[in-house]
DNA sequence: ATAGGGTTAG
């Protein structure tokens, strides 16, 4: 559509005279005036440009100047300004100033500057619109070129045009630019101006220098709700979510009424905090505000319900929504689908009155993340076959399902399809990439992808490399990928439990000690992760007081630490160590799971406590709801065999509500043996001929 | 006549 508009001024003839218009005309035109007064007032802007459009003599500049600020529309732009010229031929500035701000409201950069270009005489508020056209349609280069022409031409920039620039340098992301301007403002004079202060709070934080913008922040005398908003906007941007909590209350005391989106924005990072009760209270203080029913607070309150895992409260906030708009429902099914509901999220998704590529990632994401991988490729499926727009969330999280489902060839289409689009610099693709050919075992092609992506790695793709190799039994790799990694990014947490894990796969006791120092060097929280993967590999490398040690600091307990520490004691042959801590579990009133019970039962083995075997056997599914496993029966069976207990093991292998495997057998059949139990050794021996049969 | 901020999905 670029040249359009200019085209279309010519296209129309030489415009009638002014002077020649006759009294009916002006009539008429007074008429036509109300009428289209009456089309704006009815929300129906293409009916009064219609109107307009349809007269053969002009109007009030006034009455173009209001449609230009309310075209929302190409069609009607054009129509209205191809009109203004037809009878206008050199308009007053001023209009074809809303003229171009017009276009860049409407996201037509083209036609500004064409517009823009086309100027004979300018003002300073031509250049401002145009500029500000740049920066809001993510031209921030082109924009502070503009502002240095301008300045080259004499052209002295007011407030307006400093406010827009600020804007650009948003955009840009340029410190030293930033820097450059914010002087501009002071050598101008424009310092007391609460909006371009506030500019220069949200400039220092996008370019997430938060010092400097907190610096400014703290000397405006009075911020205004837009000031706050955007600094606590830029503290959840950078990741400082409990410094935007804190502001937001501050918010509060100095009695400042805040914008939904701030509200917003509070929630987000109490959602980001885990913090439910904080939640709670701005979830009190929105509806004592009266924004209960607010599309916008409402949506980001089901978030962060959702997050807390309260999808009872996200739902009873859904259903009184005033008006229910896409992101509502969206941010409704996602609240489902992350909570382990996919059913009702795909039922509330199906009722959706309408949906985008967002709508679609949420509920792709629920059944990625609850490992519904087959309801995950119908729906990737579906997708395709109603040629759905997709996005690189989209594709991340279909390289996720190939991933789930070991699907190494779908997993390479993907890679092609990305290929082809030139997908392949985003980085949660290039993760999910990566992480897909790790999980595939094609460590190659990892490889290969890692070393493509050298330019834009992230401590997710180390880490994506590092669990692949660590995954694939390449422990030497791992280790010495962490080596590498830290040259370019810091570790994680999740850094560290997959390599300690690597560590006591392998027995390396070195540098496992180093990997902790590395921890605590570092002032690393130790989590629970962190903390069992400790406990597992100080114990695989037997040095069993450490790791007791480690699982004694532990503030609070949780079922993999308790199980990291009992397999912990059974591979140092501690069986008694092992039944004490069992006892303890209990009283801490933690669950036990099949994990657990590997561990008991065989320490109940190294011990020779066959009864007490017996009674944890079957209070596994009696008192703590644990289904057996093979390893368990196993287990028991070993615990006869090795104790020579023929009855019990006779009994045992008969009432087994599963069917006794080949190495179930064959240990039966040795002890037999040994023990000269002919015919349960017979009996055994039919068995394993019908089962080989 | 013209300025700043901003909700959802991984």
């Amino acid at each position: 559509m670029s040249g359009a508009s200019i085209l279309n001024r010519f296209i129309f003839k030489v415009p009638p005279n002014l002077k020649t218009q006759t009294h009916t005309h002006q009539a008429a035109s007074k008429h036509l005036v109300e009428t289209i007064l009456n089309h704006i007032k009815a929300d129906s802007l293409s009916k009064a440009v219609s109107v307009l459009f349809n007269s053969p003599f002009t109007f009030p500049f006034s009455l173009y100047a209001r449609l230009f600020k309310l075209c929302s529309s190409n069609l009607a732009l054009l129509k209205l300004e191809s009109h203004l010229f037809t009878f206008n031929p050199s308009p007053p500035v001023f209009l074809v100033n809303r003229a171009i701000e017009a276009y860049g409201a409407c996201g037509f950069l083209n036609d500004a500057k064409k517009l823009f270009g086309a100027m004979r005489q300018r003002d300073g508020g031509s250049w401002n619109a145009i500029i500000k056209a740049c920066a809001q349609l993510g031209s921030g280069e082109e924009a502070l070129g503009l502002f240095s022409d301008m300045r080259l031409q004499g052209v002295c920039p007011n407030e307006i045009t400093l406010a827009s620039v600020l804007g650009s340098c948003g955009v840009v992301l340029d410190l030293f630019v930033s820097r450059q301007v914010h002087g501009l403002v002071l050598k101008y004079g424009f310092y007391e101006n609460v909006i371009l202060r506030s500019s220069l709070v949200d400039v220092y934080g996008k370019c997430g220098d938060m010092d400097e913008a907190r610096r400014m922040f703290d000397e405006i005398d009075c911020p205004n709700e837009v000031t706050w908003n955007v600094i606590i906007r830029r503290y959840l941007e950078v990741g400082d979510v409990h410094e935007a909590v804190v502001m937001f209350f501050k918010m509060f005391r100095v009695n400042t009424r805040p914008l939904s989106y701030t509200l917003s924005n509070a929630l987000l990072a109490c959602s980001g905090l885990f913090a439910l009760e904080e939640g709670m209270q701005i979830h009190g203080l929105a509806a004592k505000l009266s924004f209960d029913g607010d599309a916008v607070v409402s949506s980001s309150l089901i978030g962060m319900y959702a997050k807390c895992g309260k999808v009872g409260n996200a739902r009873r906030i859904f259903d009184q929504i005033s008006s229910r708009d896409l992101i509502c429902w969206t941010s409704m099914v996602s609240a489902y689908a992350m909570t382990g509901g996919t059913r009702e999220a795909r039922e509330l998704f199906n009722k959706m009155p309408e949906r985008n590529v967002v709508s679609w990632n949420a509920m792709l994401a629920g059944y990625t993340r609850n490992l519904q991988w087959e309801e995950a490729l119908d729906f990737v499926l579906l997708m395709c076959r109603t040629a759905k727009p997709m996005d690189s969330v989209t594709l991340g999280l279909v390289l996720n399902v190939c991933a789930g489902l070991s699907d190494l060839e779908l997993g390479k289409q993907v890679h092609g399809f990305i290929y082809r689009h030139g997908i392949y610099s985003n980085i949660f693709v290039g993760n999910a990439l990566l992480d897909m050919y790790g999980k595939c075992g094609n460590l190659k092609s990892a490889g290969v992808w890692f070393y493509q992506m050298s330019q834009s790695r992230d401590c997710i793709s180390w880490n994506a490399l590092l669990t692949s190799y660590a995954r694939h039994q390449r422990s030497e790799q791992a280790i010495s990928t962490f080596g590498e990694m830290q040259w370019q990014t810091k570790p994680s947490e999740f850094t560290f439990g997959t390599l300690l894990t690597v560590c006591a796969n392998i027995g390396a006791i070195d540098q496992g000690k180093q990997i902790h120092g590395f921890i605590v060097r570092n002032g690393y929280l130790i989590d629970t992760v962190i903390r069992g993967a400790l406990v597992c590999m100080y114990s695989k490398c037997h040095h069993l007081l450490y790791a007791l040690l480690i699982f004694r600091e532990a503030a609070s307990r949780d079922l993999i630490l308790w199980n990291s520490m009992i397999l912990g004691c059974c591979h140092n042959r501690m069986g008694k160590e092992v039944l004490r801590l069992f006892k303890f579990m209990e009283e801490e009133g933690v669950q036990p799971d099949h994990v657990t019970f590997r561990g008991v039962l065989r320490a109940c083995l190294s011990e020779g406590r066959v009864k007490l075997g017996m009674q944890y056997f079957d209070s596994m599914s009696d008192k703590y709801y644990v289904m057996p496993q093979l390893e368990h029966y196993e287990c028991m069976i070993e615990l006869f065999c090795k104790f020579g207990c023929k009855k019990e093991l006779k009994q045992f292998i008969k009432g087994m509500s599963c069917e006794p495997t080949n190495p179930m057998l064959t240990k039966v059949i040795d002890a037999c043996r040994e023990y000269g139990w002919t015919r349960l050794g017979e009996w055994a021996a039919e068995r394993l001929k019908e089962l080989n049969a």
